[in-house]
This record gives structure tokens, sequence and C-alpha cells, in this order.
DNA sequence: CTCGTTGGAGAGTGACACTATCCAAGTGTT
DNA sequence: AACACTTGGATAGTGTCACTCTCCAACGAG
């Protein structure tokens, strides 16, 4: 298949298919001659991929390689690859250094690990990309003086906890190669917190509209 | 409070403030001179909200504009200001129109409402943008072949109820005028939800510690 | 051989969130 | 009152990012 078949079926415009070959998010197609090259099905499931994690996941396109690099780089055990892939995907601003919020909320989160016995989370501590998006939010409701007691953080964590086991028994499922079943956990990873946040909205509409059902004034006002 | 006491007492740069304000996203400070205003405490707690809704929830200015522009809409009834704050609040790219896997995703998520019971949601339907970012990212699942059958989505939704209840039980108790009870939910939406994807990820990883505990590769080599 | 197509490379674009520069009007010090 | 410094507002510039446009030489069908 040419690069413009490759376009058509997954409905990414060429500029655009040349532009992530140039950033490497594709392997190259296998050289036909001097200017053409000829791709496989491989390279539209890899395009349609890298597609998920920038469009749906809103990943830099600098991060989508590193995490595919990392998963498919078969020199490190299947483990190491899975979660330094997930490791390396985005997780927003770091906790700001030398505030008495971050420390505070670095305690909380500590406690909060301490209860629920998360030893892995513990022990990997402060270098771990989640642990440090958790203080940094955490901060910042503390900053702002709204409401996160440990009782609720750990209402949160317990969820997350089922949620985590269901999203590995689909992985286990999954099935196929080693690297595309880290390709399937780094998706379900990425393409599932858009899931979940549309279901917590979702969610608080209705229980909200439950609630103040007094008034009924559903809005249509979008924008 | 002149400009430079509210940039350090806040941490953000004069420069930026000064962006914010030509965006009003800040309410301009009471004139005290042709050239001189001076901000009170509630430019500074409206600062911090603004950050925080930038940077940890990363809102686009122009949609924090809108949001904050909603919630202290006095003309508006608090249920109408409050669904049209969350619903202005970021959600990813719209779903792919004339497309078969969003028309699969629409009957699946359909069909997920229908057996929550969750009316509110159906009857907006399509308008609300959290369905629509749900249908968006059910759809790339669908197109990447990843599993995400009822059962799956329906154990996620159930959490989510989950944290709606505990979500709204923390406002109601938060009090404050009816504007800081908006901008509370608004804050609460957006800034709990680093709090759940960073628990969703740790307990992720402590899954899968827990499963494929300190062995190497645990499972078939394929590929 | 002609003429449209292809792949590759580099430069350009538009959106976005700042950030730097000016400047006239104020403020504090002497 | 003189004079250095600060302040707030306006305008223009910067850096990043994800594309997107433009060129061009090599193909390849008729």
């Amino acid at each position: 298949m040419r690069l413009r078949e490759l376009s058509e079926r997954s409905g990414v415009p060429t500029a655009t298919i040349k532009y992530y070959l140039r950033e490497r998010l594709l392997p190259p197609g296998e050289r036909v001659s001097a200017t053409q090259a000829e791709y496989g099905e491989e390279h539209l499931r890899r395009l349609r991929l890298v597609r998920a994690l920038i469009q749906v996941g809103r990943v830099p396109v600098a991060t989508a390689r590193e995490v595919l690099e990392t998963a498919e780089d078969e020199s490190l055990s299947q483990n190491t690859r899975m979660g330094a892939a997930v490791w390396a995907l985005p997780h927003g601003p770091e906790p700001a250094e030398d505030d008495p919020e971050t420390a505070e909320a670095t305690r909380q989160v500590d406690a909060l690990l301490e209860r629920l016995g998360w030893t892995y989370g513990r022990q990997l501590g402060a270098t771990s990309p989640a642990y440090r998006m958790l203080v940094a939010a955490i901060a910042s409701l503390e900053r702002l003086g709204y409401p996160h007691d440990t009782d609720h953080l750990a209402l949160h964590a317990r969820l997350a906890a089922e949620l985590a086991v269901a999203d590995l028994d689909l992985v286990e499922k999954y099935g196929g190669s080693p690297t595309e079943r880290i390709e399937a956990v780094v998706a379900l990873t990425v393409l599932y917190e858009p899931v979940l946040l549309a279901l917590r909205r979702l969610a608080e509409t209705e229980e909200s509209g439950r609630r103040f059902t007094d008034s009924r004034d559903d809005s249509r006002d979008g924008s």
C-alpha cells in the first residue's frame, strides 16, 4: 500500500503521515525504489494507535514516540516495558517545590498510600509521575481551600483500584504479542481516561439533577 | 493591594496577571487614579482559581473566561449556572460524523444510559459535551479493536456514580455564596480529574505489580 | 517521452499562553 | 519642587506544538 492509500484508509492526511514518519512515530515503509515505499497493515494499525493517543489521549507527539519506542524495545523485560511506557505518559505540571501546600499534600498522599497498603506506590515514591501528579493536584485543592479530606481521597482510591482490576483483566484476556499487549495497556490507560471523565461528568449532571430538582431548568445553553 | 503584591502573594508574574486582566479572567481592580488600581482578597482568590483551572485543569483561557462568567451571571438560576459552567468545560475532540464506529459507539452509550436509568443524560442526549466525549472515546477504542463491552463500561459508570454522590456531598457541605458554590463545583470537577487519573494509574501500577509479581516476563512470547 | 503521482525535506502557519517593551501617569524622598 | 522609581495599560514579540505547504527529483502508466 502506498502512502496515499494509507491516508485514505486511516482518514489521516498524507502531509500528517509524512510528519509522523519524520517524527519516527511510524516506522518507515519498505523502500521499493529511490522514491517509493510500501506500507502494510501493521503501519495502518500503528497509525490508528498514534492518532488515538494524540487526538483522544492528548499525548504530545514527542511523548507518544517515547512511549511507543519503549513498548517495542525488545531488550527490556515485558514488565519493564509496560511500566516505562505508562511512566512516560503525560501527567501535567510538576508540583511546586518549597511550598507549604505541596508539603502538606505529600504528607496526605503518603498517609493515603500507607492506609491502602499500596506498597509499590510507596516504594516508588516521589519518582513516580502519577505520584507527583497526585501531589500537585491535591496541593492545588489545598491552596484554593477546597475540601480534600483523606476519607474522600480514600474513596476515590478504592474505586480506582476496582477499575485497575477490571482493566487488567481486560488486558490479560487480550492476548497478542508482548509488544501488542503493552500497546494495549498504553491504549487502554489513555483511552479509558476520557471515558471515565465523561462518565463522571454525566453522573454528576444526573446526581445534581436528582438533588436540585426543585426549579427544573435544565440548561440547553451550549458554547 | 497593588498588582505587584497580588503577584507576590499568588506566585503569578505581573505580566501574566496583566494578561489575565486583559482577557477578562480577572475583574479590573478598583481604579484609584488614572494609572493606579487597587485589588482585594477577592481578586487573589479568583486569581488562584484561574491559575488552578488553567495549569492543573488544562482549561484553555477562553474557556475559563466563559465558565467563570457563567458562574457569576446572577441573572441565571443557580441550576442553570452550574449546568452551563460544567457544560463549557473542555471535552476533547468531537466524535467523527458519518463513521460506522461513531454510530456503534452511540448505540452502546445509549444502551448504557438506558440500563443505568440515567434519564437526564438520555434526555440531554447528543447535545451534552460529556455524552459526545464518551461517544468519541468509545469510537476510538472500537476503531483500534480494543475491548469495551457494556459490562465493563457499566462498571466504570457505577463507580463514576459513586464519585458523583461523594463529590456533591462535599459541595453541599461547602457553603458560601451561590457564586462561590458554583465555582466550587467547577473547581472540584476539574481539579479532582487529575486526582482520579493519578489514582487510577497508581492503582494499575500496584495491581500489575501484584499480578506479575517480581517475575521476568509473565507470559507467552508471541511475535 | 510526457505528464501526473509519489516520497522526502525544509519552511511556513495558526493557535495558544504567555512575556518583553514602551510610556504616560503616579509616588516617595529629599 | 526635583527626580528617581513604580504602576497599569497597550502593543508587539516569543516559544511551543501540531500540523501543512511548497518544492523537487524520481517513478510509472499510456
